[in-house]
DNA sequence: TTAATAGTGTCTATGAGACAGTATCAA
DNA sequence: TTGATACTGTCTCATAGACACTATTAA
């Protein structure tokens, strides 16, 4: 944790060292699934021209406080309560991106992390230095031939890194779970999987396998309208994904 | 990449900002097979007693340098061929971990690699900071039990989290051979699979899924010592590691 | 009865695990 | 020939995929 020419000051407190500092943030890849297809939530920067890519839109995050952020992913926390309203999605550390040109203010390093949450219930709210906070389609901000503005900092290839981190997950773990507002029907439940996946799952065996993975638990009958009404479901536990024994199909995902 | 009290100085050029910034700094796990099990390269913190942790073990790594270091992929780099001359063995981002506890000197932020590399070959040097080099077993530094002095800052927590990326990774990717010098056989490999996955694998199912994976060319016949000589092999792409479609045994693994 | 969606059963293909058997070398 | 290790074949079992079939509601 310390060598090389870059020394480190002496143990005392507050001091900071007499070597220049990276910024350090944190940026999230807030996702849900919305009218038929995969968002994500962005929020766009201040129009001041003092500020770094003014008026483009960019991911949630922002500078780690040191005096209120005990860790890093309280401090990713506390920017998904701010910008969301909800306390405790699914939420889990993505990788770090920094380097000297990411941000022209300066060296800075990322911690990015991704979040999955329902749509429903969710209170979109602007930050003190956000100008503005929509959801986008997925598909469309990372359409290659797409002419719009691009995304602030290096956040299309976050985002790109996110998409691809979900989607292999999602070919054998229960994450989709985690985008739905329970209780959930199975038939939602492929549908989503559907959404994240961008390709259709066979019904039989989609049932079998998220039956036999024993982490959903029956909520009673689900009303519904001209037809066969459907079993709603739980997760028996919010806290973790359960990880399947095999991928969906035969052929490996991405990730890196 | 900014909102809340914490406000970004305006765009001018090397000028600090006038609120407190983490530390930065990267640390790499180095993984090699040696002696029939799985090992990790720690160096020992300098004795003198203003630097933290003195004289404990530590994962190798060190203060981003903003002059010199690009990004945080060249930082670690740099840090690898310091203490291994190795250039370019198999490297991966791990993650990041950060907090006001995890050093004393302040708050601070790390981003973890794991790099894999053969063993034969490796030049261990210490660092400026570094007051020795050495391998260690991973199996006896993470032993529940043991008495032995606990490694520097928060760095067991990010070997155990390295041990169980790479292991669940090694269900269904061939990662292992990047711990191999080239060329190797088969059965070979199947040892290094065995050391990492902690069981036994089927050697005929392990042949032909590694052989249907179509990621080895044959180097020609190996020579060995009164029995059949094995066929050698090489990686044909040692950029990216191949992505099986399906596990080894049929019980999910761990990841998060 | 029809339309619509929920849910089940049946067949096939694939590939892992177990394990027995064959191949090729030195001594 | 024996011993040792490399390599192959055969059998079984689990499960994904395809797809046809039944179930349950409203209109």
């Amino acid at each position: 944790m310390s060598n090389r020419k870059a020394r480190a000051p002496a143990a005392t407190r507050v001091p900071r060292p007499a070597f220049p500092l990276p910024y350090t943030t944190v940026d999230i890849v807030i996702f849900t699934v919305r009218g038929g297809g995969l968002e994500v939530l962005l929020v766009q920067r201040p129009t001041e021209t003092s500020e770094p890519f003014p008026g483009q839109w960019a991911l949630p995050g922002g500078f780690v406080n040191v005096d209120i952020d005990a860790d890093l992913q309280s401090c990713a926390r506390r920017k998904l309560r701010e910008k969301t309203g909800v306390a405790s999605p699914y939420l889990e550390q993505l990788g770090s991106w920094g380097g000297a040109a990411r941000d022209p203010r300066g060296w800075s390093a990322t911690h990015a992390f991704f979040a999955l949450m329902p749509a429903e219930g969710v209170e979109l709210a602007k930050g003190a230095n956000a100008a503005d906070v929509a959801w986008f389609k997925v598909d469309e901000l990372l359409a290659s031939g797409r002419k719009s503005q691009r995304l602030a900092f290096d956040h299309e290839e976050i985002l790109r890194a996110a998409v691809e981190r979900l989607r292999s997950k999602v070919e054998y773990t229960s994450l989709p779970a985690f985008l739905l507002p329970e209780p959930f029907t199975l038939p939602q439940l492929q549908r989503t999987y559907e959404v994240v996946l961008g390709r259709p799952v066979d019904k039989s065996s989609f049932r079998t396998r998220m039956l036999a993975a024993d982490f959903l638990a029956e909520t009673g009958i689900v009303e519904s309208s001209a037809n066969r009404p459907p079993m709603g479901y739980k997760l028996k536990d919010r806290g973790a994904p359960v990880f399947f024994p095999r991928m969906f199909s035969p052929r490996g995902g991405g990730e890196a």
